[in-house]
DNA sequence: CCTTATCGAG
DNA sequence: CTCGATAAGG
């Protein structure tokens, strides 16, 4: 029996709205820790992994770890007929085949359940080992999210390179070549401003913007957007998800034949 | 000699709004009474039936009967070419072929009028007998629109279900099942949140959405929505036009196979 | 947060 | 051309 009860429903809806580009069908798989899935893209390119904490839950009732295989499009249709503002829970009976969402008008006055199938997905777990990252930029969600949209008008990929004076974003296309550099800046009125730049070492990596460009889709979950770069490691981009924990993006960096001076 | 003057125009693009896409050519009927028109579908499948009263003119002259075939698209085209504060007046001579559409800018600067060429449509004037309704449901016409919207995600017909406790909406398809449930609420702040149902008997009826869809392009002329239903009758979908009458819409229920245990 | 208007995609 | 999604206003 499982049962999780999300007051704040609009964040799910927010996550379904960023992840069902990248993945078609996927394991969410519950346990006492939470709410999560992991996947990959696809075109086995990128990899998705969502954390929704129990503690982040009004109700979390799991009584043993399940995995519920769904097609995310069809998830996605259904959360869109819940209200920005209801509270939607999720629901499934041990053995069952089905989960059914149910939402709750703020007032309790309209209350709606969908039934959805569910569907048996193969799928490898990976482990996602913990590495130490040579840069780690935080930055304004909706400015990566702009820089990435504005990148892809000129050129297909995008180079990242971090400085202690900040990151630079450069791509190169037929009609020309662009570089936005972001200073690291601190001296913000709100701190969900700030640009900020951890860096161990100097580091500069190229990879798709299609893909960059999929994971801005979650900009709305949180004003600000963490970039986590070693080179010869998958950049992580992470939207925190207030209270309740992450969604992280996965993608491995290119190696281009005339950058191979850059390989130490 | 035919002269009606609106001073909120504004009623007759949003009537036009809502019956363009189900009606292609119908006669607009005027007598002392007032303005109406009642046509089927292009599929024979519905039948809308407008009136406006001719107490909600401003000035109302009509000699005699008039029967005026109009394309509704055209109409439609004409109308939008009025501002949403316009007043409106539609003229027509005897005998005339033509209909004249006046719209005069608030501050009387922009005097516009469009002429259209009338049309000859047989149409039987069915007389739609006052029934008894099992079960009337009066409620936010937004409301019913959104419910409507959601489950044709899910599937093509609805099945509304009425008790004492509330009215249900249900709808099932390829990848799923859904059930709205709207509680009656009388206590709400305003009287146009209010969800009442008045029920002899309890129903359950099946309708195709994407009528209802068609219907509730109304909304806009109204906050609130009266649902009436018995088995075996269609059900009249009303929206209440201020001051000057109504604009209704009759569907069939679906006889469905596996639901012969609801006839009686 | 809901409604409406404008824009972009299929 | 119709529709959906987004952006602005109430």
């Amino acid at each position: 029996m499982l049962e999780l009860r999300l007051v704040q429903g609009s964040l799910l809806k927010k996550v379904m709205e960023s992840i069902k580009d990248l993945v078609n069908d996927a394991n969410f798989d519950c346990s006492a820790t939470g709410f999560s899935l992991q996947a990959m893209d696809s075109s086995h390119v990128a990899l998705v992994s969502l954390l929704l904490r129990s503690e982040g839950f009004e109700h979390y009732r799991c009584d043993r770890n399940l995995s519920m295989g769904m097609n995310l499009g069809n998830m996605t249709k259904m959360l869109k007929c819940a209200g920005n503002d209801d509270i939607i829970t999720i629901k499934a009976d041990d053995g069952s085949d089905t989960v059914t969402f149910m939402f709750e008008s703020p007032t309790q006055d309209k209350i709606a359940d969908f039934e959805m199938k569910l569907m048996d997905i193969d799928s490898e777990h990976l482990g996602i080992p913990e590495a130490e990252y040579h840069a780690i930029v935080r930055m304004p969600s909706s400015e990566f999210a702009r820089i990435c949209k504005d990148l892809s008008s000129i050129g297909d990929t995008v180079v990242i390179s971090v400085t202690k004076e900040g990151v630079k974003f450069s791509t190169r296309g037929d009609i020309g070549t662009a570089n936005v550099v972001c200073r690291q800046n601190t001296t913000v009125d709100k701190p969900e401003e700030a640009t900020i730049i951890e860096m161990n070492e100097p580091v500069s990596l190229t990879f798709a913007l299609r893909y960059m460009n999929s994971f801005t889709k979650a900009s709305p979950l949180s004003s600000t957007v963490t970039i986590s770069l070693s080179s010869e490691l998958p950049v992580v981009v992470e939207y925190k998800i207030a209270e309740m924990g992450y969604i992280r993006f996965y993608l491995a960096p290119k190696i281009e034949e005339d950058e191979e001076d850059n390989k130490s």
